[in-house]
This record gives structure tokens, sequence and C-alpha cells, in this order.
DNA sequence: ATCAAACTGTCGCTCAAGTGACACATAGGG
DNA sequence: CCCTATGTGTCACTTGAGCGACAGTTTGAT
């Protein structure tokens, strides 16, 4: 998964280089700076999922670095977190107004603004939030109702997407062919056992990629499962 | 244009009522509830754009509340400002954790909390902050009721647009034609589910443009999506 | 007030995709 | 070798989406 872009701004190196080290362990591609200009050009040549911004930095201030960004087509709808000492209602209301999304008072702790970076990330981009499963190679978006293997956009008919969304939630783990037609197609339905066997199938035919071996474990006389590896 | 819905959950009648007032007099549509079961159950029947929770209310408490609103489908995407008392970093970590989108402490002024609904609204919806959409090739202006595509001005019926509207305040997202009857509609429409096809099949021919390819996506048994590509 | 044009909701038909059943092929254990 | 569990190809049926048409309604201009 291509991992979510972090742009850093903040001149105070122990804090930045703090905060770096703990967003890169969350999985976060970070980049850093301290002045407000070279932000804007970083901002601009690479737009980033997420902007955490210092009121108080060296160069152009923090509230006309937002202005600015958002005044450009490219980094308008970016979100921002901005950072500041000042504890008084006016400037937060100004930060706010300013375009910022979010509004965080130093000192603060590393916890607190990971949290909410996640909780941005969760609205802005639910793929990147972990609300998308994995398993593999394969990636399936529910909210989208798409799948992809190896980054190609998978075709699959309702059965067949209905078939590996379960399977992708017990990644491993063999159903019976039972197992599959109560979860798959409902408790009520009197299906043959055997037309799990089509959909198998189907579904292998479907995620097939040449070069990439099939991720469906037949287990004779039990069942099947989707492998993890 | 339909007024963004607010639910505000407080118990305290005295703050309930002011709030009530200011968020009126900005425009929005509000319903109240001290009541953290009422709350649910007024969420589920009729989605808001924004929920404002009080942590600290009778019945089921603010943060079970934000958990349950999470797990029901319909309800898990809407954005969530909670309000407490507490100052406690572990509480506020775990509010935004439990998936509230930004958190204020009691006492706030209505002014800054006006500030953060609106600078929520203004990324969820930005269509009800009066900015211009765009989705692909695709840009429509709220205020100027215009959709242009690749430049070239549309021309759109208003349910049309309406639809439109909707899709591209959530690109990529698919949705069920109940659900577009909910959102483009209103919840107490009683029409046919199999209208809304009309109404993608108008909104296609509208939007299409030749050279260009067919944005909204026909998801067999699920609904449609309009595609961010 | 009148009229034309545009918009909206329904219905029924058509066509393509999805689905389930069956017949047959294949593989592996006894 | 035989038998059973599994895999594969095919076909008919079902379902769902697209489409054209139409009647009722609203809108806007004259």
């Amino acid at each position: 998964m291509s991992a979510a872009k972090l742009l850093l701004v903040e001149d105070d190196p122990a804090l930045s280089e703090l905060l770096e080290y703990r967003f890169q362990n969350e999985g976060y591609s970070v980049r850093c700076t301290g002045d407000g200009d070279e932000a804007l050009v970083l901002a601009s040549e690479d737009v980033p999922d997420l902007i955490i911004l210092d009121w108080m930095i060296e160069g152009t201030s923090g509230i006309e670095v937002c202005r600015r960004l958002r005044r450009d087509k490219d980094t308008a709808h970016v979100p921002i977190i901005m950072l500041t000492a000042r504890e008084a209602e006016d400037d937060r209301v100004r930060g706010l107004e300013t375009g910022a999304d979010d509004y965080l008072t130093k000192p603060f702790s590393p916890r607190e603004l990971l949290a909410r970076v996640a909780a941005v990330m969760r609205r802005i981009r639910p793929a990147l939030a972990g609300e998308t499963i994995e398993v593999g190679d394969i990636r399936l978006d529910p909210v989208a109702h798409k799948v992809q293997r190896r980054g190609r956009a998978l075709q699959l008919g309702p059965t067949e997407y209905r078939l590996l969304k379960f399977f992708m939630e017990s990644p491993g783990r063999v159903f019976s062919r039972g197992q599959l037609l109560d979860g798959v197609w409902g408790t009520g339905s009197d299906i043959e056992l055997r037309t799990v066997d089509v959909h198998i199938r189907r579904l292998r035919k479907a995620i097939g990629i040449d070069g990439a071996k099939d991720p469906i474990r037949t287990v004779r006389s039990a069942g099947y499962a989707l492998e993890a590896s």
C-alpha cells in the first residue's frame, strides 16, 4: 500500500525529529522543513495527504502558509493540523477560519497528535486508515466495492466479490462448503454444496494474474482457504 | 439548497438551547436530544451531516454512543465533534480513537464551536460551504449552481444536479438505490427504487461528452458510484 | 391566465450478466 | 483397479440494469 504522505512544518529541531521518528514508526512517509517558504515549495511539488503546521516558524508565518496553501488549487483540499503555543481563543478561531482543519496547543503529547492525525486520515482517505482489507497481494475496498491485486483492478461478479470478502475476513482459515454457503449465500439458502466449487473456480479465474500463484488452497475433504502468503 | 443537518446531543438544557439558536442562525438544520439512546435513533432514522456529542449524558454514555454510531454502516462516516469537561489526555485520545473527529473542552465559546463545525463541513461537504467540488474532469460550483466538464458547461436538470452533487461529495463510494433516495430525494420519499436507474441514465446522458468515458460505475446488485479517476 | 417547454416518476420490454445444476474429467487413497 | 472427492465445461434459468415511451406535474414566459 502506498503510505500516507505527511508534511511536517516545525522549526524546533528536537520536536521535529521526535515527531518524524514517531510518524515513520506508524508507517507514514514524512518530509520535514522548518521554513515556511520551503514548505510551500515542498507541498506544491509533491502534494501530501496531510500537513502538520507550526504557527510560529521561520520565513513566512504559519497562518500565512496556511492561507497560501488554501489559495493554491492543488493544495486547497489538503487537511492541515496547526500546532501552536497560543492559548487565546481568537487565535484558535482565526486558525480554523483560515482553513486549518484541526488545532493543537503546545505542549501536547505525541500520542494525541498521532490520534488526531489518524482521525483525519480516517475521514479523508479511508483506504489508508485500515478500512480496506489486505491479504497477501490482494486488496479489497468495501466502500468503493473494488478489488485490486498487485495494483491491478480485478473484475468480480457479486457472488465472487462476497466470497472473496468472506475469505479475506479470516485469512488462512479453512471453510467447509456448508460454512461458505451460510456465510456467503445466507443461512437459509438451499443451494447445492457443489455449487460452491463452481464459484471457487470462477473466483480463481477472476483473481488469476499470470506470474501470481493461486491463493486459494483446496483442503481435501475439508473445504477451501485463502492463503495469507 | 438543502441545509446541512446537525444532531446535537447535550443534556444541559441551557447550553443546548443556546447552541441550537446559534446554529439555526447560521443556516443549519438542527435536531437536539439529551439522551444517548434517543440520539442513536434520531441518527439512524435521518442520518445527519455532523454530530455534536456531549461526553457526559443521560442513558448511554457519549463514548458508547460514539462507538455504536461507528459500528452502524449508515452512520460510520458521519463526523463527530465531542464536548467534554474532562481535561485528561487519556480521555482525549480515547475519544479520538473511538472515532470522534474533533474534540472540545468545556468551557468553550460558541464561536469556537461554530468555527470548528464550519471547518469540518468544509472538509466533508465542500458544497455546503459554498466551495466548488472537483472530481476527475468534472467541476461543480454550488453557488452558481453550474457544472462543467473539461471546461464545457453541462446542462443538468434539478434532480440530475442534486444526484451528481451527492456523488461528488463522496467520490468513489458506492451507494445503494435506497441510500441515493435518502440522500437525494430525502428520507421520507416513497419513490420506486428503480426510478433511480432512470435518473442515473439521464445524468449519464447529460454529462456525456464524446471522447470522455462514463464516470458513473454500475456495481451490480449494489448500486452506483462516481469514479474519482 | 394561458400555454409551451422542461422535468419527474412509472411501466414494460430487451439484453447482458450472474447463477445453479448437471455431466464429465481428473486425481489420489484404499 | 475401484471409488470417492474434487475440478472443469456447458447450458438453461434468473436477475438486474438499460432503455424508450408516456402521462402527470411543475416552471417560466408571454
